[in-house]
DNA sequence: GATGAATGAGAATTCATTCAT
DNA sequence: TATGAATGAATTCTCATTCAT
């Protein structure tokens, strides 16, 4: 009988190992020696959980962009607009930890950006929760709850991108939590404002 | 003597042909060799105008910041909230070019982006603007054209925050000019309503 | 108590699979991982029963090279021209299967060739075969089936290289069976020309 | 002006640093950096001359199979069949040198023989070294030479895989110069009265 | 005996930077 | 100034072998 082992356990570990180099020192900077150091395991071993550097960070990327899509997408229909206010305020707010990500993630694959194959993976991320976004829009004019004459669909995706836009500053410019609450409130208030009925 | 050589232009000839190539293949797939040939120069005649592939993409980032403070910066401060409103416009409209570059430099920064003394130079850039948003904000404010309860401080860094991320969005993601310039009317619409006076 | 294993049967398994995949991919594109996989046994066992793969090529090597002695050697000397030639007809035609054995050999042991310990084994072989050819020259020029004039070490030798360049340009140039046994053909008869008597 | 280097020379050096390697270590045993070291350069000046190592052993390849073709084929047809024995003579003295690098040939490729791609280039020099020799046996049929009854065409093929045969069993077992020479002697014996007109 | 997880020495290759001409 | 050959530290990944269970 080998070893016993917990897989997933062992594969959280490096995930987690690597994640702290990373935002340490870089993507690029973060050697597969200092994680496995980091990790107590010998770079065989890492190799034997995650194939490649570039598994291994993507692996940790579709962790963080299924999260990202948990928290930006309500789970159901929100059927007043201060439902779904209340829901892109606490968007805005839960990400402290994913924001940080954001930078390490750019800096891994910028370089394959521009390749569509990949790009259209987060370019439908986006475009998801815009389309969800989107949708509510549609209900919440039926009830009544928003101005009939907005453009649903533009809207949501750039309502999408200014969230985005949010985060990103946040994980970038290590704004003050203090400060940082006021923001969104404030753009909470110009959201309500410009989607309300009249 | 010396042979007579336009030193700024050869500069620009590098940085040129650098930035295409990090738009193709990223900054760090890029080589060294690579700019030097697409610069139709040799290696070593790179390396007496930019000291080091560092200094090299700080040159481009530097310019490419001067340039996006340009756009969205205001000569002067406005006096109208559709005046602003406009600028903000034409700042969106603008830099279809400019958004490009941002994976570029989060490729190449990406490992510094913790080095305090290196972020603190881009987080000034978009607290500068954002600084400047907020005294017009206030300006706009006596001139009765925005709402008095505004933060403008708080505000004024959300706005910008969402103004790059919808800049970036489109450079990622190649949204198609009709959608963007609706989606920039949207966004207008929006700030305009949750800024304006009653 | 012991499991019940038929240690040889498992032995002959595993060179069984190590032979496919030597054959498929080369000896050193070939894994410990890939042998124990295709036998179906975990890599540890494999161990248990080949202490490391060089051990296990030259278990493999033994086993060829004794079937090829056994091919290339008759059982007894030969008292006539015409049935030695018949031998040497035979092992030409047989060896289908092993010619394809010599550029794993020679794979595995290239880097040895040189030590003259390693080496001295396969010299032997082939010495061997010589010498035994040598005697039944002999015996053939004492039954008057064979010019008194032949060298007959020397001949020996030459014939036996002749013999596995044969052999081996069928394995590896996969030259068409009904091509091959004219070319078998050929051969014997020039060697038949070139032994007899006047 | 950068420095100014003979490249014909430096790969000279490099291949021959290499192969003094690969006979004494074999292929896979010598490393890029022995192979640097030997040569006194860098290991990433080696690079610059052969671009992998693969390379670099196929261009050692190529030489030597240049060679053997050149030492193999003759320049024109030979009108006598004593001619033609004196060139296969040559050929099967000549090459101490090369036969040497057939071991390490096959440790190099050996696991791209069953490549049919890799394959077909060497089956091809056989097969023009043997289309040669049937093309010059149907010339010496003509000029009474060699007896009427011959096979041209598969004998052709044949001859080629016993000189080959020769050639490498020289290579391998390092078969005293002395004994060798007697070898080729009765090789050609063989071959004269198995060609000769009755 | 059997297992397969863990190990870590090694190897090939890259590329920013230097430097002799 | 300009050149491009030379450098070698650094990095990813492989795989035979060991060993705890």
């Amino acid at each position: 009988m080998p070893k016993i082992v917990d897989k997933e356990l062992m594969k959280k570990s490096i995930i987690n190992a690597a994640l702290q180099s990373f935002l340490k020192y870089g993507f690029n900077k973060t050697t597969m020696d200092q994680i496995a150091n980091e990790t107590n395991i010998a770079k065989g071993t890492l190799y034997l959980y995650f194939k490649s550097k570039d598994v291994l960070i993507s692996s940790i990327t579709e962790l963080h962009f299924k999260k990202l899509l948990n928290d930006l997408l309500p789970k159901e229909y929100c059927q007043t607009l201060e439902q779904l206010l209340e829901y892109i305020k606490n968007a805005l707010l839960i990400n402290e930890e994913d924001s940080k990500f954001i930078p390490i993630f750019f800096e891994a694959f910028g370089s394959k950006l521009s390749s569509d194959v990949f790009m259209k993976d987060y370019k439908n991320l986006f475009d998801k929760i815009g389309y969800f976004y989107a949708q509510n829009f549609k209900i919440l004019i039926q009830n009544n709850q928003v101005k009939p004459t907005l453009n649903t669909e533009t809207f949501a995706r750039v309502l999408v991108s200014m969230i985005d836009g949010i985060i990103l500053h946040k994980g970038f410019f290590k704004i003050e939590e203090r400060k940082y609450s006021i923001m969104v409130e404030d753009a909470i208030d110009v959201f309500r404002l410009g989607l309300s009925k009249v």
